[in-house]
DNA sequence: TAAGCAATTAAGACATTAGTTAAATGTATA
DNA sequence: TATACATTTAACTAATGTCTTAATTGCTTA
């Protein structure tokens, strides 16, 4: 199930830190190692976690490996676990399914 | 920070599984044991712990103990954060507003 | 090819989590 | 009080997760 590895790749706080870094920008992996006080190999296990969680997309250019966030995977199943639960909340399911149409469009 | 811990309670299938049954109704402890493989002292944890994330309250009622979903806890939470990560999705935002007004009215 | 930097993989230590059964606690009732 | 049932807590084991440092891989450039 999809949603498994997505929800066990957001129990990590250093992971939805990097999330949220990545909300603005692409970053490589050592940009976003320099944000952190753990070891470059850790926070490339946490990358890799996200990426097979779906959660972000990498790229090599060159010598360094870019990462970028894949919004719509997040919104998608935040937004629709959410309304598993709540489901009476109308009009944020509406406003979710017009997101979801978009591509990547944060 | 109260999210680290409703993300922690969120990477559990179980856990999220139990919150989908609370969606519909409220459940003593042994009847929502009884809906899943595990035994009951295991049930009773995960309980604990989706009480301490301020997902879930509890009541006794004579014998019996109670447990029901916190709806507000939980959708402000996701959607916080989803919007963190995709602070574009203004329409999701405005009704996220609009829900969070609303008192645990699912 | 050799040297240097970026990033990942490997190996291992340590802490945490999740389950089990057994014991304890709390409430209802004969 | 004694008994029964619901639930939680205790004690323990097994599995997972998350770091560390060291080694490896991949690309760039002299």
């Amino acid at each position: 199930m999809a949603a498994d590895r997505i929800f066990e790749a957001l129990a990590s706080r250093p992971r939805r830190e990097i999330l949220a870094y990545l909300s603005a920008q692409e970053l490589t992996a050592g940009e976003i190692a320099s944000r952190f006080a753990m070891s470059a190999p850790a926070i490339s296990r946490h990358l890799s976690l996200l990426e097979t969680a779906g959660l972000v997309s990498s790229e090599r250019r060159g010598q360094y490996v870019v990462y970028r966030l894949n919004k719509d995977n997040l919104v998608n199943t935040l937004t629709g676990f959410a309304f598993e639960i709540c489901p009476t909340a109308g009009p944020l399911k509406r406003e979710s399914r017009k997101l979801a149409s978009r591509k990547q469009g944060g």
